[in-house]
RNA sequence: GAUUCCGUAGCUCAGCUGGUAGAGCAAUACACUUUUAAUGUAUGGGUCCUGGGUUCGAGCCCCAGCGGGAUCACCA
């Protein structure tokens, strides 16, 4: 095998985005069965039907509708046009019967020959539908609503329109009648890489998406009707604020800066509410840079609200009330079913501080402990502690290994320490703890919340908390955003904040157990293919259409690869590998190779 | 980042001790006027992830790499 047949990544531009062009002709080894498709492709165009019609098309009823409302006592016939794709053909002489499916779902179709061909061309049939008419290909059909023999309802076909070919061949899973499946694709590289084959493939995946943006609708509804603003604020952020993480890191080239992807917009809701709004939500694309697995993407949704003069008892009240109303829109009713847990999201959800669920579910009280006693408490738990951990941390370790993964029913986690959350307000009767909940469900985080830290001379005091946090060699510490405090001191309602992970949300209400099955585009790396050329690649630098597999197949992979050798030498070559195989095709002069080389 | 498993036809997968690359579905051709995993007969289809090594001989053994899954660590 020749070296430059080695892999390398798709992406090879400068910049290093992806630019491969994904065009299969020129890039892509074609399979028999593609091969057969662009085939079919030319008949069709030669026949003098547009494989691609531009015109739009007249639909009247979709799937789900015809099979819903199709009365069969009904002497009148229901004449409907309905588009999709087809999905399965099952021809038998001259009647076939096919499956479509639209966005609603799918219905059947019954093809007659001499219906569809009432005189004596049956071209239409016979060849057309029968041999260029593929599983995959988008069609529209007239017809009326009928029932089988066997009992379903489906679509007599009188007309038929081809409206987009398809040439490369969907995979074909089947069930049987004990609802077995066959050929399932469930390969998750393979349905992650091509949501769109997934989408087609695996109707399921569809409903969580749709359920996705049911739960985002609903909950925009629940905050507009309590007169709260949706707003949007900058992704691109000089300084990247309002959470703990590292950021992704740009440049931007006019202000010659480094400019960062915001990893939270939270700074930038309280500045509206210090501009006098009194409620205001944004559901925030937030990027991170840091590892990927079945829980984290390096970007994902949180929609995050502030709502003035209020405290995180009254947001505790807010989002349970509103995540009931989410779960019975989603789910007809305010309950999650997890493996075998039924998780009850109506209102009003269990409050728990801290300390308590400590106490409840390892017997230690840590009320007035030091950070000597919290790390032999530690010890004696079995938890592994470091030397860097002061109180803070101490107590959420204790939390997160014996607490969280127990809590399944909603329960809100009250009162956190102080050093865990920066820009939350110390709690009212204990200044060693904020006002904070994180609200826990089948034993993970779904909601964090504050009553906001709105004294500006405290705020500047956490923040160079944090500074010398980082300083100490915590590169998830908080960068001191200037302004932000700027903003404050001219004044801040007493406010409550509360933060969302909608995809968190999103996987615990449709049951999925990673985040990539409620992306429609989760990240991947890259993907990577031997770079081999087609034909037309090299047809395109001039050699003749009958050299061009010849070429390929004397061992030149890609244009660059002939490029590297001396005309001669390739002029050499191709007219030996001609006479070596008996090739019926004319020799190569030596000014055609140099042709090519330019 | 660590551990571990996996990568074979368009899809799902088998492949023995290292000895000519297999099945079902899909595709192609023919038959068939109410099927529904349609059926019957026939045919074609392979970069065994990539590179290197051992060997007379590698899908299989060894090394390295790439990609993916699972578990763990960090994080939301």
């Amino acid at each position: 095998m020749r070296e430059d047949t080695t892999l390398r990544p798709v992406q090879t531009s400068a910049n290093g985005y992806l630019c491969k062009n994904f065009n299969g002709m020129s890039a892509e080894h074609l399979s028999e069965q593609e091969q057969l498709r662009r085939n079919t492709l030319n008949q069709i165009r030669e026949a003098g039907i547009d494989p691609y019609p531009p015109e739009a098309v007249e639909v009247t009823h979709t799937a789900a509708g015809i099979t819903a409302g199709f009365d069969d006592s009904s002497e009148e016939r229901l004449s409907v046009a309905v588009a999709g794709r087809l999905m399965g053909k099952r021809i038998m002489g001259k009647a076939s019967f096919a499956e479509l499916h639209d966005h609603t779902g799918r219905i059947q179709l019954y093809f007659n020959r001499d219906e569809i061909c009432p005189g004596d061309d049956k071209w239409k049939y016979n060849d057309f539908f029968k041999k260029m008419i593929d599983r995959g290909d988008f069609i529209s059909v007239k017809g009326f609503v009928f029932k089988t023999q066997v009992g379903e309802i489906s679509i007599h076909v009188e007309e038929f329109t081809l409206l987009g070919k398809s040439i490369k061949p969907l995979p074909f899973p089947k069930t049987d009648e004990e609802g077995k499946t066959y050929d399932a694709f469930t390969d998750p590289e393979q349905r992650y890489r091509q949501r769109y084959v997934d989408l087609v493939i695996n109707r399921e995946v569809r409903d969580t998406f749709v359920k996705r943006t049911k739960v985002i609708d609903t909950m925009r509804r629940f905050f507009n009707e309590a007169g709260y603003l949706e707003v949007e604020t900058p992704i691109l952020q000089p300084i990247p604020g309002g959470a703990t993480a590292r950021p992704f890191e740009t440049h931007h080239n006019a202000l010659n800066m480094p400019l960062y992807l915001r990893i939270a917009n939270e700074l930038y809701l309280k500045r509206l509410i210090v501009g006098g709004f009194d409620g205001v939500y944004e559901f925030a694309r937030n990027f991170r840079n840091e590892g990927m697995d079945r829980t984290h993407n390096p970007e994902f949704t949180i929609m995050e609200i502030y709502v003035a003069y209020k405290d995180y008892k009254w947001m505790m009240e807010f989002t349970e009330n509103m995540l009931e109303r989410v779960v019975t829109a989603v789910n007809d009713k305010p309950e999650v079913r997890i493996g075998d847990n039924t998780i009850s999201m109506k209102a009003p959800y269990r409050r728990l501080t801290m300390t308590d669920a400590i106490k409840e579910y390892t017997g230690v009280d840590i009320t007035g402990m030091d950070e000597a006693a919290l790390r032999n408490a530690c010890k004696d738990l079995g938890i592994e502690t470091d030397p860097s951990m002061g109180k803070g941390k101490l107590i959420d370790e204790i939390f997160g290994e014996k607490c969280e993964g127990n809590l399944i029913q909603p329960t809100f986690i009250t009162d956190y320490p102080i050093e865990m959350s920066p820009l939350c307000k110390k709690h009212r009767d204990n200044p060693e703890l904020t006002e904070r909940f994180e609200l826990i469900i089948n034993g993970k985080e779904i909601a964090n919340a504050y009553t906001e830290l709105n004294d500006p001379i405290d705020q500047r005091e956490r923040f160079e908390e944090q500074l010398k946090l980082s300083q100490k060699g915590d590169d998830e510490a908080m960068f001191i955003d200037h302004d932000f405090l700027r903003a404050l001191e001219y004044g801040m309602p007493p406010t409550s904040g509360l933060g969302i992970g909608i995809d968190r949300l999103v996987m615990l209400i449709t049951g999925n157990a990673s985040i990539q099955e409620v992306l429609f585009f989760p990240q991947m790396r890259p993907e990577k293919k031997a770079v081999m050329a087609g034909p037309a690649d090299f047809v395109a630098i001039g050699v003749p259409e009958a050299w061009a597999e010849h070429v390929i197949a004397a061992g030149f992979n890609n244009v660059e690869n002939l490029r590297k050798e001396k005309p001669t030498a390739v002029h050499q070559k191709l007219n030996g590998f001609r006479k070596k195989n008996k090739l019926d095709v004319p020799t190569l002069q030596l000014d055609e190779v140099e042709a090519w080389m330019a």
